[in-house]
DNA sequence: TGTACATCAGTGAACGCGCGTTCACTGATGTAC
DNA sequence: TGTACATCAGTGAACGCGCGTTCACTGATGTAC
């Protein structure tokens, strides 16, 4: 059934986005290939082509559709703390903070890498890119950036940007480092013990010091 | 040259091994070859069934190989901090500790991982590779569990250990997340900045709470 | 100690496989009149 | 609005490649006497 329409081939062309940027998260880059993504958006792997340059092209703009489906997420979080309230606004805004950090340091983030942070997933990935073959570096640092400023300004504002940042930083580094570790050693009893030193340490400290 | 002396196969094995241990934390497992490795030690590949069993049998011994160097790096660190001086003994662990960490979280271990801690190097590939079909899981889970119980023995015994478990768990997620986003977003200025906040932050802590 | 020979570490060609990518082809879609 | 036709999204076979692995072969090593 060839020459689809144009609403479909852009259905389409979805599809095979948000297929590619749930299996990345999932099992890595080189372990999905384009005839697997393409079959699992109901293609054959011929068409691939008419939607994208490469496989690496493929995988930068899934990079880019994985941290938007994430923001989004992270502002619906943000919303649904209730509508901003005048001057408790700022408190609000670190109890969003708060609450995702719990989201993120849990069981259920380790266990679905596929609807998970895009940093903590790709990270290797992006790492290991050589450079210049490949935008996945650049999409990874554009979201990265994306979800540092969003973070920086949950976390009060009263206090030098400066410190904003380093605080969010090192939380960051934190949780990516437990959701990694805790990824690598499930489902071994250690991945549970560090989520839960982990979690616990980041909601003890104060919620912006 | 067939039939070498025995001697000569012993090193052949050590330099495969010491090859993949390196070759695997800097550029990940699915990018190093049997080839590869063989060619590095100086062989051709035909060879290497008569050391490994597979790859995957390969890969985690070399995982093995990359803890025991680690360790052994370690162990040289600790001693370097002077000799056991009696009511001291405590306060040189400590030292050993934050010199560790500082060490850790540096441009130097983020630019050579092959040299570099297997926890953060490895903690992809062990949670991607499939379970039952490779040892390196249980390689790493045992060079994490080796790695973690080194560390809570610097961190001051006086108190419980449980809680002493707690921040080692803690900092080691902060030391790897940090090295882990570093190598994902170097050579942009964001490498070195997440750096030098997770390392002033760990250092600036008191050095057993 | 010296000789005869079995062992087996290493060689290099070959295998089957899945990958990323290409291409001639198809036929419904979308457009021009 | 209806017809004629060019476009191009999708198909499926095919390509070259490097991978992990196998295997017949080699000949110095190590051993048995």
């Amino acid at each position: 059934m060839p020459r689809v329409s144009k609403a479909q081939t852009e259905l389409n062309h979805r599809r095979i986005l948000e297929v590619t940027a749930a299996r990345i998260r999932e099992v890595g880059v080189d372990k999905v290939s384009v005839p697997e993504v393409m079959a699992a958006a109901g293609l054959t792997h011929g068409g691939f082509y008419r939607h994208f340059a490469s496989k690496d092209d493929l995988v930068a703009r899934a990079t880019g559709v994985a941290f938007a489906q994430r923001e989004e997420e992270y502002r619906a979080l943000v919303d649904s703390r209730g509508p901003e309230p005048g001057a408790d606004g700022e408190t609000r805004r670190q109890e969003a903070y708060r609450a995702y950090l719990e989201g993120y340091v849990s069981e259920s983030h380790r266990d679905n890498p596929g609807t998970g942070c895009a940093v903590a997933a790709l990270a290797f990935d992006a790492a290991h890119v050589e450079q210049g073959t490949s935008d996945l570096r650049e999409a990874y640092l554009d979201g990265l950036r994306g979800m540092v400023e969003g973070l920086v300004s949950c976390v009060a504002d009263d206090e030098e940007a400066e410190k904003a940042r380093q605080r969010v930083l090192v939380d960051l580094a934190t949780m990516v480092g437990a959701i990694v570790l805790a990824r690598a050693t499930a489902p071994d009893g250690l991945s549970d013990e560090i989520l839960t030193a982990v979690r616990d340490s980041l909601l003890a400290a104060p919620p912006a010091s």
